[in-house]
DNA sequence: TACCTTTGCTGACACGTGTTAGCAAGGTCC
DNA sequence: GGACCTTGCTAACACGTGTCAGCAAAGGTA
């Protein structure tokens, strides 16, 4: 469209004095796109709770969307709240695509979405499924994690799983660890593991759990949130953090820094799992022919005091 | 409307068979209504991520939005970005409500928009100037945290504040704080006061200022996070926590539980802050004559070990 | 002068819904 | 039987913008 620069100074200034704001709403009814992209929590109220990370990857998320023009819808739906409501988001013409945090393989809604190509993008995994996702390498994560753990020179491990297996998170960063041992001389199939569920709480309960069963130098918590009740737990039996247990963590939370002792952990890239996750979800709604990426986030081991590897002299 | 069951059964039959859903679009269209509430936060990411309340802050809006027919956008907006992007959320209507997490008094953006009369609702208190808003009693909080360390016989006492006095809440936790102390027979203003910056390691620095100054007995310390570090660097000093030094938070974020010791502080209802601020937003919304009003929400004092009241002997 | 192109602006239309006036059919009352 | 009401449905309009055809004026070419 061609405007003369005359005439485009005074509809400025006129729009100006009258106060004018063009209306988002107008605009979008007629543009048919709404601009908005609804970030979408699966886990019940209980459990977002107890994930520190949400907060970094909400802000990633948001930075992504606003860089390239979109905001963000905060839709917090619990699968049992259900009843479509995820699916009216697109269909009411909500939002224009969904990020979906804490993915289930029973959730239903969502995979008949994904399976109607449905502009979603998972922040994590759902095996078997072909969908556009962001994550990190759960598996390979954890199995450094164990390779730590066995080059300071520690040989009974233990695993507490963060949470069930049905979460493929936990599955991956289990058989990760595992992994890891495998290759050292350890036997993967004397491994004690006890599972917990999310919170701190439930985590102090699966260290006692460990702690009655075996006499163990190391423990493996894949979140560092569970790990926090699982290290106050080994401290409430008598054990030292690291001198007597050496307990290595997942995510590096914020405060897992400040622990005390300071928690050895793996970095999840939070900020820019949602920053990612923004971005493929844009993409798969301007790209006439969208395909299905999946985007796979770098993670690093922090090395602090809870292993023990600062203190500990080295295996002979 | 007058509608017969015949006619209402075949239309809802057709509708399903069309697949047909409202477009949410068109209808705020014509409606004038979105619908929507933004949750603004002035602070800087970086500060943002610090602050460990605000995951339920923002469930308890979504909720309390969701049960009034209501969505969230989610709008971290930084007074640096600012150059009117509240403004427009408002004037485009993008949004018919605001609530502002982190309100500055410097902060000329939304002191327009408030003066102008616009939908606001303050997460927080913004003295001198008449507003809607929803906080808790900081002032009378922090005194009784005061009253609790002198209980237990703690008569040498500092302060962290957890921000600078800019911050109203900062300002009325120091006030309440050394008001708890007037009525003991302590002199408020021999009273050692450092300062510190939202993050854990400002609190650190501020913990590690008083032990150089001063024999303390007891700290309190106007925020759980900033606390983390004021405990770790604590430590570092060799003293231990709560025999040597007593220390008192403030907020209860959800991992003060799960320290070690567990941290004595002051319950802030964050959940019931973001309903409350959701129900206060849409009430300003909906009514006619929408008149301002302070939704004030109670704290409690909740003793752990930090503080030595369980382990400490009564005073003499 | 006749014709064509370029520039710059105007007006009509469409997006999908909520609202409301209007209308036909049937019933009630005196 | 006529006036009036009730019930149940239909159709027109408005919300505020983006798009695009159309048109007048100016400029260029033969």
């Amino acid at each position: 469209m061609r405007i003369s620069e005359e005439t485009r100074i005074k509809v400025l200034e006129a729009a100006r004095q009258l106060d004018y704001h063009p209306d988002i709403t107008a605009r979008r009814l007629v543009t048919g796109k709404t601009g908005l992209l609804a970030y979408v929590e699966r886990q019940p109220t209980q459990q977002a709770f107890a994930d520190a990370t949400t907060p970094q990857v909400l802000r990633g998320l948001h930075d992504a969307a606003v860089a390239a023009g979109y905001e963000v819808l905060f839709a917090p739906i619990p699968i049992e709240d259900g009843n479509g409501r995820v699916e009216r988001l697109i269909a009411g013409r909500h939002v224009d695509g969904i990020i979906v945090s804490g993915p289930r393989t029973d959730d239903d809604e969502i995979r008949r979405m994904i399976e109607a190509g449905a502009p979603i993008v998972l922040q994590g995994t759902w095996p078997g499924l072909t969908v556009t996702s962001v994550d990190i390498d759960n598996f390979t994560s954890a199995k450094i994690a164990a390779e730590h753990l066995v080059s300071i020179g520690y040989r009974r491990i233990g695993i507490i799983a963060h949470a069930s297996m049905a979460y493929s998170a936990a599955q991956a960063r289990h058989d990760g660890f595992l992994r890891g041992l495998a290759d050292s001389d350890a036997d993967p199939s004397t491994v004690p593991v006890a599972v917990a569920g999310f919170s701190p709480d439930s985590g102090a309960q699966a260290m006692e759990a460990l702690l009655r069963q075996d006499e163990l130098e190391a423990v493996f918590v894949s979140s560092d949130t569970v790990a926090i009740g699982a290290m106050r737990a080994a401290r409430d039996a008598g054990r030292r953090i690291p001198q007597d247990l050496a307990v290595v963590g997942f995510d590096d939370i914020p405060i897992a820094v400040h622990l005390d002792p300071a928690l050895t952990t793996v970095r999840l890239p939070a900020y820019g799992i949602g920053w990612g996750a923004a971005e493929l979800t844009i993409r798969l709604v301007q790209d006439d022919q969208p395909r299905k990426s999946q985007l796979v986030l770098d993670t690093e081991l922090i090395v602090r005091e809870s292993c023990g590897a600062l203190t500990r002299p080295p295996p002979d």
